[in-house]
DNA sequence: CAAAGTTGCGCAAATTGTTGCGCAATCTCA
DNA sequence: TGAGATTGCGCAACAATTTGCGCAACTTTG
């Protein structure tokens, strides 16, 4: 790599990077020529952008993407914020973002913002800055509210919410029907013949907890089970929080059979905990965790839980984003694309 | 956000976007004098300074990066790739390399190569085309050779490796001491007692499992154990390939007492298959992994892992390419860092 | 053979922001 | 009060590319 490059031979290869104009130069021929001849447009001839393309080769000519995004007013990059990357979940998603966004030319860029509302805003400056044509965030968990959001809508920037949405807010999001999740997960534990089912929640504020809540409450009621908010523990959903539901739970006079856990995590924490205590999962006490964590096949037993088609979701909300795009500035009213969960039966609920 | 804008106000809020020429104009000065002030230049008067920040902030004034980049020929930009995001391990790899990239006012830009060179080959393709000025790489499984990169290092901009490397290139990196990791590794089970070890290794062309397999026989060598090539067993080191290796070992007429696997994921594998055959570990199989995977704390029992300080190895990367960046051109001579790996003795490898 | 049409390419402006140099106005001090 | 220094700002070039318009030269048609 450090071998002396010749500056005698001509072309000068690769003493730093070609420009279009060093093309132009070295042919002869106009920038715009080159220009156009790069881009193929039909009114060069097939003589002059042969010549073009054989030179570019041999200068090993890198487009400069800056350079054309700033003439055309696009920088074909595409912001992305989560709360992480830690799970399986978000990184499943991202991994939906960037396959459809590279196929429609799009750059993603990254950021993390650590389940912190200041973050979140220190995101959205870079983002920003970057000059990204659009934005697709799930908002950390300390969101509440919407303020700096408005800097990107004010600057006409399409901006669409996977997963986790503020409450109330009309905006464009692709999410996944949460209610019906924990509606199913309750359901089947009901059906296995579970009686008194506790419920390990997440801050309220955030449409995934809230509605998964309610799916767990349509379903008791379904059945003409009694509601106790003994048996609701909302937490942070980490597995200590699960640890803390199960020591609050099996403190109580007369413990639940089951446990529906909006988190896999803290399903896991539950598991643990349990088993801590010499209890049996799932005969002492049944557990379904939701998000599929990788993790959740390599438990012992072996954790039930809810798939929520990450990859799906990150390909919806890229999808969504380009609709948006190319509507005629303004009129596009917020979408919203719901998916559907998948309920995934394991031993941990699978009454014996 | 969909309220009619008032055009008859002065400024006209938010048309689109403000740029210095906008600012300048209303305030009746020259696009460089805004310029300067908004850069804080010393040789603009406060009074100047203040005026031009103020109605910056009215306008919502957002300085476009890419003009900036282009003017003098940076694009903040990092670029990643990586063979994927979907384990521990190359998450927390990016989220040292967001933090430390970001505080040097770099955007990330993140790859994922899925372990195929083709799409590593388009991945430098994207990452070019969108000017970074550096960029970070941990092969995939299927590189074995380095011409995608070689116009890279034409167009001078630095390239840093971590993780996997290609054996023998001269190149900047940061790595692991996959050698000492697997030594320890092993060295653990001798003292616990084991004395046939066996070796799951994955693909030898690539530095990390060639080392961790060598830490392995300096260990055996150290304790005058005798190396028996039928207990290595060379895989993919996913799940399957642990449960492959399980069945090989097993078939043998003498099989062994432990086994050092060279990933957590082939470790769990063979934690499943030995289960699944009524056998116990650590009783009548040992077990270690490598990269504390997070499900390695949540298996029965739980595994006896290698930490290979994941962040550290994201930050100390972007901070080679900072020493890189900041050398004048073409003096840098290659430079490695070597980070130190850390033995998690849990539950699976200790004799009882 | 001239008028009209087609083809291939160049000129120049435009995108947004940075920067070296220079010019005028003000200030300092003898 | 006038020479010199300082301060504050503008002019114009520059970075790499795209694009509307126009101008030649060549081909076709009447």
């Amino acid at each position: 790599m450090r071998q002396p490059l010749c500056f005698f031979t001509l072309p000068p290869l690769a003493r730093t990077k070609a420009s279009i104009t060093d093309l132009a130069q070295q042919l002869g021929i106009s920038v715009s020529t080159v220009s156009r001849a790069l881009s193929n447009h039909p009114s060069i001839s097939d003589a002059t952008k042969q010549r073009v393309w054989k030179l570019a080769k041999e200068l090993h000519y890198q487009p400069n993407h800056l350079a054309a995004g700033l003439r055309k007013g696009r920088s074909k990059l595409l912001g992305v914020i989560v709360p992480h990357i830690d799970g399986h979940f978000f990184t499943l998603v991202v991994k939906g973002i960037e396959t459809v966004a590279t196929k429609a030319g799009f750059n993603v860029l990254i950021c993390q913002s650590n389940e912190d509302v200041a973050h979140e805003r220190q995101n959205i400056e870079t983002l920003l800055g970057a000059q990204v044509e659009g934005i697709l965030v799930s908002l950390s968990r300390t969101t509440r509210d919407f303020r700096h959001f408005e800097k990107v809508q004010r600057q006409q920037i399409p901006l669409v919410f996977f997963d986790r949405v503020l409450d109330g807010l009309d905006v464009s999001a692709v999410v996944l029907d949460d209610r019906a999740g924990g509606y199913q997960s309750t359901k089947h534990l009901i059906q296995q013949g579970y009686r008194r089912i506790a419920h390990f929640g997440g801050p309220q504020h955030l449409n995934i907890y809230k509605d998964r809540r309610q799916g767990y409450l349509d379903a008791l009621r379904e059945h003409d089970l009694p509601v106790e908010e003994d048996l609701i523990h909302i937490g942070n959903m980490k597995m200590e929080d699960g640890a803390a539901g199960i020591a609050h739970l099996l403190a109580l006079p007369n413990p639940p059979d089951a446990v529906f856990s909006a988190s896999d995590f803290a399903a896991v924490g539950a598991l643990q905990a349990l088993k801590q205590r010499g209890l049996r999962v799932p005969q002492d006490m049944a557990l379904a965790g939701f998000s599929n964590e990788t993790f959740t096949s390599l438990t012992e037993p072996m954790l039930t839980t809810i798939d929520q088609r990450c990859e799906q979701m990150g390909q919806a909300a890229v999808r969504l984003f380009l609709e948006i795009l190319a509507e005629p500035s303004g009129d596009f009213s917020p979408r919203r694309v719901v998916l559907r969960p998948d309920l995934l039966v394991r031993d941990s609920s699978q009454a014996v």
